[in-house]
DNA sequence: TTTAATCGGTAACAATTGTTACAAAAAGGA
DNA sequence: TCCTTTTTGTAACAATTGTTACCGATTAAA
């Protein structure tokens, strides 16, 4: 089963080795399916009664607001679980559409045999709790990023917090310009306009994709 | 015990009766510490033991930036915890600091013993998921909100979004138009501004805090 | 009822941003 | 190498937004 080695790349079965995943599948009632591209994989408002996790492929999920007017939410790739946080929670419908970019397949774990799971196999829980707890910390990191209200400040916030992480003041970014206005929600242009305001003005520097924090103190007081 | 019935608030423990909850405090390694305004509950990078819940009062959740500037993420309350996300993730150390923003208490769950207590309640594990879980609703629907680029777009998807979950098209707010601007993440007389475009445009309509969509279609087309 | 405090609408102006278009630079493939 | 594609910077202009200030309306307190 090739399945078993892409499971292994979700957080929910990271834990495990590949012999405990398929013990695992072995007592779950499960469920694979193959989409093609354009087709839906979940419709707002279907029962939920499943997890589903994605084994190969894209998908986007929407959401409809109006009558035939949908908006795209955001997009998930293999490994990425589908409505996990609504699995967990209350809701027994689908709070969103699911649809296939391209070529997917995806596995369908029965809720009920989860929870089942859940009682018997404590570090099953612990899986589920990193999972969950990783996306919440993800989703802060995102928050923090989009609150900020112009672009000077997300760029010095986001060139503050990953001159941190990297511990150094010299490190170099993994994204194009096109993904990293993406990531920060704004225009390309914008981004190129405000970063070469921010060389000039001495804040910062940077050649390509390596970046350098010159004024540190100045940079802090952007983000108030 | 006054501290129950406060814990009863917090999402964790809302499964439970006062009476499983003062169970539940006799096998678990708890500590109740009160702090005065300005004092520090945490500080970023403290070793992260327990898992602490408000009982009263308000606190700051900042991040240290700079030498020493700091910024403020967000604002707890009694009942919610203190890096709920941190303590089951790998993450060992704080990620934030905590501040009282007047007189405080707050208690804290022995990391080890809510580890230890997953593996022998099953429904203390439900109780964590279901939290987390509703923590990510939460944190989606903001980042929702937020991404839309303009003040238009994102009105438009919160009214149209409280619309479906009130189930008309009439239907009255919670908010003052300063709490609705901080939801919204701009300033307040901005708000205004564009609310009034968009009753003037014949998109809505609204008096004091009754809202009315009058043209749904054309409020869908703004979030394209 | 009167008073004080808070809330909400509006206007004017400066500042920032989105949009579009174009060209140079870089990267990748043949 | 040359050619094609992608990436990046820049400019100009329109549009949106932030900022500040002020006043009327509403609410709560005295």
């Amino acid at each position: 089963m090739d399945h078993i080695k892409q499971l292994k790349r979700s957080g929910l079965f990271s834990g495990y080795s590949e012999e405990e995943i398929k013990g695992i599948l072995n007592n779950v009632s499960y469920q694979i399916k193959s989409y093609d591209k354009g087709e839906l994989v979940k419709k707002e408002g279907d029962e939920l009664t499943s997890l589903g996790i994605i084994l190969s492929g894209q998908t986007a999920v929407t959401r409809r607001l109006g009558q035939d007017n949908d908006i795209t939410v955001s997009e998930l790739g293999p490994g990425q679980s589908i409505a996990e946080a609504a699995v967990f929670s209350k809701k027994d419908r689908y709070p969103a559409t699911v649809k296939a970019l391209d070529s997917c397949t995806v596995i369908f774990l029965q809720k009920s045999s989860i929870l089942a799971l859940l009682q018997t196999d404590p570090r099953f829980a612990d899986g589920i709790i990193k999972m969950l707890s990783d996306r919440i910390i993800l989703l802060n990191d995102t928050i923090n990023l989009l609150s900020h209200p112009s672009i000077k400040e997300k760029l010095a916030y986001y060139l503050l917090t990953e001159s941190k992480i990297k511990n150094s003041i010299l490190f170099t970014i993994n994204y194009t310009r096109s993904t990293l206005a993406e990531k920060l929600n704004i225009p390309r242009p914008s981004l190129s306009r405000v970063l070469s305001e921010m060389k000039h003005e001495g804040l910062i520097d940077y050649h390509k994709n390596t970046f350098k924090v010159v004024d540190i103190d100045e940079l802090t007081k952007v983000i108030c």
